[in-house]
DNA sequence: CGGTTGTTTGACGCAGTTCAAGCGGAGTGG
DNA sequence: CCACTCCGCTTGAACTGCGTCAAACAACCG
């Protein structure tokens, strides 16, 4: 949602109000994307920003045999192709997991108003270094930990960020993605993955079925992921505390 | 050195004299640091941005059980800290791989260019992109590639980017990497890296050895890795050609 | 010349892959 | 309402790429 992401681009660097409003009022119009099409296509050159507002998304790559890998996941509040804006062509693909509602800024909107405010400027440097941690994080998964391990960590990642805009309370949350994308974000065979799946339910730890996941031991989950959520940059603590007076939109807790 | 970070920003860009002269001016001093040791370490807060003048680096993690994971490779021209800078606190290491020749910036010092010039923090933030993507490069080797792939995939890069950076004509140059160090680049174990460095030579690739790699099949290595370069942003094409009259610091080719 | 650090080799084991087949639920059309 | 089909999940068996352990070797350095 527009809120997630104003939130998540104020923790980062304390937005101003005229800034609010111009990243409030950047985005118009919303469109629908189906489960299992691409939202932007690695090489495609694209004239706008879209915002995931609903649904569920994913960063991949193909690669010449088919085989893919999947390099993050999206959610609503996340920037999909701001890569496309700075660098012009897309060097990896975007899928819909799930049916999604996008929002987009064009290029030439979002130029104008980081002419007006180039503060944002930074605030959108730092949304981006924030993925770069999260993909630093995914590598040492991917080189280091075990299936059982990594599939343990991916969930934590999730459940934080859902947590974080409220679509789960941390027991319970719709999580509609297959074994084989779990598989191609891991870097393992759907089979394997399968099997950790039952180990990981058989430990008491999560099931995962029918759309669903459901954590019933979040300390235990966090251990055999080895999960620190500080890599995914939510409620930073803000280094300028700017007051924001009277925004009506303070976060419950 | 200094002058490829200024060429390689001017690439993202296209720099303005001032701007180019704001860049040069900003880094001063040059301090060494051993073989072995940290530039800087996950959690520090630093009050500088560095800059590698000379000698190559690594960004890693260290896990809870002692192994590492390497994250990306730091040459001369390359910006070891921005992130530092921006968020805080480092959420990883970097430690010179051979013995490193630094500079560096404040960051009140970068803080005041950057109002100064604010057209370089989007050129700032483009640098950090590149890093992404190569990030997400590494993501696909460690997910999907095979060892044999992946080391011929790390060699390409080393490669390329030191060509881009006249360390190499492409045919031989100095890499001091121990293979413990490969390995822990690629998620493998230093026995089976010594071993695919070994089918590697047989098949008359490459052959890495005291401290130089050798390119004897620039177009085998670049298949067995399935290398594109593309995701390493050298020598991207600028949108605006702002032109650049005077220099006197023309490349060659 | 001895110690230290990096490389090489061999034997063995296992985590994870591959192949292949069966199962179950959700949607669709007759 | 049943059959049919698709898609995703599950299971078993065989295989293998890569890890682990351990020891020998080579190169460098003070």
């Amino acid at each position: 949602m527009l809120e997630h992401l104003v939130r998540r681009l104020d923790s980062f660097s304390a937005l101003s109000e005229p800034e609010i409003q111009t990243v409030r009022a950047m985005f118009t119009g919303s469109r629908r994307v189906p489960a299992g099409d691409d939202i932007v296509c690695e090489g495609e050159v694209s004239a706008s920003v879209s915002l995931i507002l609903e649904g569920l998304a994913c960063r991949y790559k193909t690669m010449s045999d088919g085989r893919r890998q999947i390099m993050g996941f999206l959610l609503p509040g996340d920037l999909v192709d701001l890569h496309g804006y700075m660098a012009g062509e897309m060097d990896h693909s975007v899928g819909a997991l799930t049916p999604c509602k996008l929002s987009a800024v064009p290029h030439q909107k979002l130029h104008d108003a980081l002419e007006q405010h180039p503060g944002l400027v930074r605030t959108l440097w730092a949304e981006s270094l924030a993925e770069g941690s999260v993909a630093r994080e995914w590598l040492v998964g991917l080189g280091r930990r075990s299936a059982y391990s990594r599939i343990a960590h991916l969930l934590c990642e999730v459940v934080a960020r859902m947590k974080a805009i409220g679509l789960t309370d941390g027991s319970v949350c719709d999580l509609p993605v297959t074994q084989q994308e779990l598989a191609d974000s891991l870097g393992l065979s759907l089979v394997h993955v399968n099997r950790v799946l039952q180990r990981l339910r058989a430990s008491g730890l999560v099931s995962l079925g029918r759309g669903a996941l459901q954590v019933h031991d979040w300390d235990g989950l966090q251990q055999a992921g080895e999960f620190d959520p500080s890599y995914l940059k939510i409620n930073v603590i803000k280094r300028l505390s700017k007051s924001i007076s009277g925004s009506g939109n303070l976060p419950r807790d």
